[in-house]
DNA sequence: GCCGTTTTCGGCCCGACTGTTTTCAGTCG
């Protein structure tokens, strides 16, 4: 059993125990355990061979136990037993915003309910409202939870979080009483899919900016709302939260709003190593609960308290508890890439298979934008729904585009286009021979229809990552985020295979792949795997997203030396010489 | 269930808001 499966028994076991009603800090220490193992960096069976398994704070003998259980026999007694003893539906109620583990156990022993029918018919015959602790508007806002989640999925795409997002900093930056105020939350943190979208802002008058907020055009309804914060759904069904401080505050309340939960509490557990206290007012020189001035740290930015706390600055995008605070300890945090640092993209479409515009609308536009240079990677021909190119056809589209370069080159310009496939990794082979391949500036090889076995799949781009004309695997797990789990792979030993043979990991960022995933550039990165952030663009409007694959880039501690397309045209084009004359040589 | 420069028991991060209470529990982030 894998490390990402005990990780997921982990955190059910401790949401059925929440359902038990049981001490919440053991629930607490499961799903610490789940975090802990999910981001292990070795391999989980080698830890509890070698019995180390014990050496992780937070895995004391209960959970050493369980999950050396699981990786051993890939059953736990414990879990099974749990689960068969809480009803199955009860963990779908949890998502009902406004029930937590406390009201659902009242519901389920006192009217039976365990799904969420049933507890829709209990509130619309009016037998919730009797119960103790509940009452006509709890019963009210259930059914509209219950709307609500049936309507939207909870979580939204990075990028559509994003376009709602910006236009509301906006208006509040606008705002005569707003002093200062920005993104916080998952969204600043750059995770793949938001929950909400979360705002911060300072100001004297905090009523008024919260009569702002919530006036806002297309709002659909407020949620919340009080004299420092207020929640809204948007239009879109996204849920916005707005928090107003004092500008005193703002930076003590940026970091809190900003870090995950798990990063807040080391946060505030340094604070108190400190004889301080950490809350979103302030950092205080007390032991006691205060909010008082005159004992706060004077912090003008989170950077001067992160140092109260001696640690180096933490990017937003690190502050997931996922080894920053070792790395900020000793000074080792990398310095991430800048998007501006991206000087061209390796895995894009025109018209010639499904892309939306042609060469030369693809070629101005790209130079527009002040790239040096666009890889044109079209279809290979097993994609024949997308219009996959056959050999003939590619090596047409090799002179068309030697054609539009020359006339670039007449002209005294320096954009260039890239010869390019995307080649599919077939059963046993790859779309095209590499005598072909050979011709190309640029080979991705994806996976686009996956076997079921993940052996099968992995030795598929295993083969693919050997090939010497292949320099990058693209979207490797196959996810399209919220619709469609990744196919079954072995991504470490797809890692292996890419840093024995010099092979490129794409880190495609169109918003619904994002893909390779953040989590396990930790990995390709221990082993010298370099990066290339590809938008898969099919519009031009599309190069817009590699704003987003560099944020997922610095979520996975990307630095600009590790991601190729950071290159300049012509140390570009001595990288991709690089694995053939390797192969060559060898 | 975990942990220990308050060490083997008694703590465990902290505060806002809501709704149902009449001083607080539950939920959320």
């Amino acid at each position: 059993m894998d490390k990402e499966r005990v990780a997921e028994i982990l955190l059910e076991i401790g949401t059925l125990l929440e359902l038990k009603g049981e001490n919440p800090f053991k629930t607490r220490a499961y799903q610490n355990g789940a975090r802990i193992i999910g981001s292990l960096n070795e391999p989980l069976p080698r830890l509890i061979a070698e019995g180390r398994l014990g050496e992780l704070k937070g895995i004391g003998a209960a959970l050493q136990q369980k999950i050396t259980e699981l990786v051993t026999t890939g059953r736990l007694k414990y879990y099974e037993e749990l689960k068969a003893s809480v009803p199955s539906g009860l963990v779908a109620l949890l998502d009902i915003p406004g029930l937590g583990p406390k009201k659902i156990i009242v519901l389920n022993q006192k009217l039976g309910v365990d799904s969420l029918e049933k507890l829709e018919a209990a509130c619309q015959t009016g037998r919730v409202a009797q119960l103790p602790g509940f009452g006509a508007k709890t019963q009210e806002n259930l059914l509209q939870g219950i709307a609500y989640r049936r309507l939207y999925a909870q979580r939204t795409r990075l990028d559509e979080a994003l376009q709602a997002a910006e236009p509301i900093l906006e208006s509040l930056r606008q705002h005569p009483d707003v002093l200062r105020c920005s993104i916080a939350g998952s969204l600043r943190r750059w995770r793949e899919t938001i929950g909400d979208v979360d705002f911060l802002a300072s100001s004297r008058q905090p009523v008024r900016v919260i009569e702002h907020f919530v006036a806002l055009p297309g709002h659909r309804n407020v949620v919340a709302r009080g004299d420092t914060k207020a929640s809204v759904i948007l239009a879109t069904g996204i849920q916005a939260d707005l928090r107003v401080v004092s500008d005193a505050e703002y930076p003590f309340a940026l970091a809190y709003f900003t870090g995950n939960k798990e990063h807040n509490i080391v946060m505030r557990q340094r604070a108190i190593a400190r004889g301080l206290r950490l809350n979103e007012y302030g950092l205080f020189r007390s032991k006691e609960e205060t909010r008082d001035p005159k004992l706060r740290l004077a912090c003008q930015t989170e950077a001067e308290i992160f140092a109260a706390l001696d640690l180096a600055y933490v990017p937003p995008e690190l502050r997931e508890d996922h080894g920053e605070f070792e790395a900020a300890e000793r000074g080792a945090l990398p310095r991430l890439l800048e998007w501006t640092d991206l000087k061209g993209a390796l895995h894009n479409h025109t018209t010639w298979s499904d892309g939306h515009h042609t060469l030369e609308e693809t070629a101005a536009h790209m130079e527009e934008l002040g790239l040096q240079y666009w890889a044109v990677t079209d279809h290979s021909r097993a994609a024949f729904q997308a219009n996959g190119l056959e050999p003939q056809r590619l090596r047409k589209q090799i002179k068309a585009i030697a054609a539009l370069n020359q006339r670039l080159a007449d002209a005294g310009r320096e954009f260039r286009l890239l010869t390019g496939s995307e080649v599919d990794v077939l059963k046993d082979k790859l779309d095209f021979d590499d005598r072909l391949l050979a011709e190309l500036d640029v080979v991705v090889a994806s996976l686009h229809v996956p076997a079921r076995e993940e052996a099968e799949n992995t030795k598929r781009l295993i083969r693919a990552a050997e090939n010497q004309y292949v320099h990058i695997l693209g979207h490797l797990t196959g996810r399209l985020l919220l619709e469609r789990e990744p196919y079954p792979v072995n991504q470490e030993a797809v890692i292996d295979a890419c840093a024995e043979t010099g092979t490129w990991i794409e880190l495609n960022c169109n918003p619904w792949r994002l893909d390779l995933d953040w989590r396990k550039w930790f990995y390709a990165r221990s082993k010298g795997v370099k990066c290339v952030i590809n938008p898969d663009a099919h519009r031009n409007g599309d190069a817009g997203y590699l704003r987003l694959g560099a944020g997922v880039a610095r979520k996975g501690w990307l630095t600009r030396a590790e991601v190729i397309n950071t290159l300049p045209l012509a140390k570009l084009r001595q990288a991709l010489r690089k694995k053939r004359d390797r192969a060559a040589r060898g």
